[in-house]
Formats: C-alpha cells, structure tokens, sequence
DNA sequence: ATACTAAATTAAAATCATTATAAATAAAAC
DNA sequence: GTTTTATTTATAATGATTTTAATTTAGTAT
C-alpha cells in the first residue's frame, strides 16, 4: 500500500531526468510511511543507512520539484510532508506535534494581500498555535 | 518620536521587576526605528556596541513578556516585530522581505480547529508567499 | 552483458544561527 | 556610597544544515 504510493511518486523523478536510486525511494516511502510531519531526523531514524547528507540532499530536492512541503515552523527545524491536497496545519506549543486539519482554502485574503502590497501572490501558509490534547493531560 | 514609543515600552519592564539598561533601550529603538522585521544580525549592525549575545537574550525576553513577536519564516533565521495590532504578512520569496497587511482577523478558523483537533488554542499566524514587486522587476 | 559517463551518495569538515558558561560590570535598593 | 543581584559580555559550545571532494552507481550506449 505505502510501496503504490512510492511507485506514484516515481514518473515525476523521470520526467525531470532524475535516477530513481534505492536511496530516493526509502525517503520517500519513510515519508509516506510515517504518516506525519517527520523532520530529517525522524527520517534517518527509520532508514539509518541512507546517510544524513543523502536525506538533506533529497529533500531539499524534492521541495524544489513540489512533491514536498517544508514546514519550518517550530524550534528551528524543518519538518516535511506529502505536498497533497489543500489543509492547514495546527502546531502544538509544548511538543511540537502538528496535526492536520481541513478548512476551505483561503485564497479569499491572498487577493486581498495581492491589491495591498503589490506582490505577485504564489500560495499561503496557516497555522493555529495551540496544546494538544496529551500535552493538556500532563498539566498538574 | 521614536524615543516615544520606546518609552512607552519600559513600565512594561518595570512592571516585571526588570532592570532598565542601556541595551534594553537601545534593542526596542532599533526596532522600533527600523520600522520593519529585522533580525537579530540587523540589529546588531544598528547598535554594533551591544552584544550579540546580549541583543539574542533580549529578543528571547521581550518575545516571552509579549512586547515583541518572532518570525520563524524564511531562510532558518527569525525575524522581529513589535507585537502590536493584529495584522498578517506577506513574504517575498526572492530576497525574504516580509510586508504587514490588514485582513479581518481569521478567528472563525480556531474554532474549527479546536474542535476537529481537540486542541486548546492560543493563536494563530497566517502568511502569503509570493514576488515583491522589486524582485518582479528584477526578472528579465 | 560490459563499459562508460554523468549523476548521486557518502564521510568529513565547514557554516550559520543561536544558546550555554562563567567572569566582569552596573542598576536599583539600602 | 555600599551592597546585592541582574545583566552584559567574550568565549566556547551546540545543533541543524550545507559544502567539499572522493567514491559509487544508475542509466545509456556499445
């Protein structure tokens, strides 16, 4: 199931003359694996004999190609995700952990911003800071 | 008038049994003069006979007492801004400049958050990524 | 199948923003 | 003015990420 995922991903390496090496296809998979929002850590963890240098490389890559997000919120570290469809992002205070959520796109205030500042609008980001519901629990 | 407002800030200091120094005073002018979301180097280019060290621990104290507000975007380096009305950004993905524009505050989408998530929110940040308008004309 | 070549991987060192340490200084209370 | 304790500072340490340069390998051509 994660390996049909992978195999999906695989056309958009080709199309840009990139070599599909075992090393690309378990960052991925790790990726797809884990479900979440891993850093490049989380990553080398779960596949320890890609190098680190190796998963940096890759994803910066794959960031540029838009199979990624880069998420660099929090403690100065970058988390990565699937650049799948549209959500937004609620990011726990005390652990870090962020979470999915679904709201309709606000591409609404992008136009908005476009007619205040003169910039040429290419996506927005939301985040909402928060606990989460473990982290509440620890509270005395 | 710069003087002002930072004169303004200090019972906020006060107020929280802390010293009154030189350095506070010079970091909140160099904010507050620079008008924009300098980081800490710009900072410290500004009043470059205060410390590094010192301008960093500063910035950590008045982003937890409130006065100002960090800016994790960008290229792994913080930016600062006072943490005054609410207002959203628009951040230029050429040379990283970061412009404030007005939009009705997006508190609707906490709601939904909290109750998808089961998180206890606390706030929330949203940013528009694009092209300044100088980075516009830059391009052939 | 084999050899070739450019791309990719890797270990090691470098970099950059930021934080910790510990000694020297100075603000505020007496 | 003296004292106390917070603050500043230089220096070193940290930790994530990037660079370098040598080795390996994917994909193509033979």
């Amino acid at each position: 199931m994660d390996e049909t995922k992978t195999m999906e991903l695989i056309p958009h390496l080709k199309e840009r003359g990139l070599r599909i090496t075992p090393q690309r296809l378990l960052i991925l998979e790790a990726i797809i694996s884990q479900e979440g929002h891993p850093t490049a850590e989380d990553i080398h963890q779960y596949i320890p004999y890609t190098s680190l240098t190796t998963i940096y490389n890759n994803l910066k890559l794959f960031v540029k190609l838009g199979i990624l997000n880069e998420l660099p919120y929090g403690n100065g570290l970058s988390k990565y995700e699937l650049n799948h469809s549209k959500h937004y992002h609620v990011i726990c205070q005390e652990c870090g952990k962020i979470v999915d959520f679904n709201y309709p796109n606000l591409k609404e205030v992008e136009h908005v911003a476009s007619e205040l500042t003169n910039f040429h609008i290419l996506y927005h980001q939301f985040e909402v800071y928060g606990i989460c519901s473990s982290c509440q629990d620890e509270e005395s």
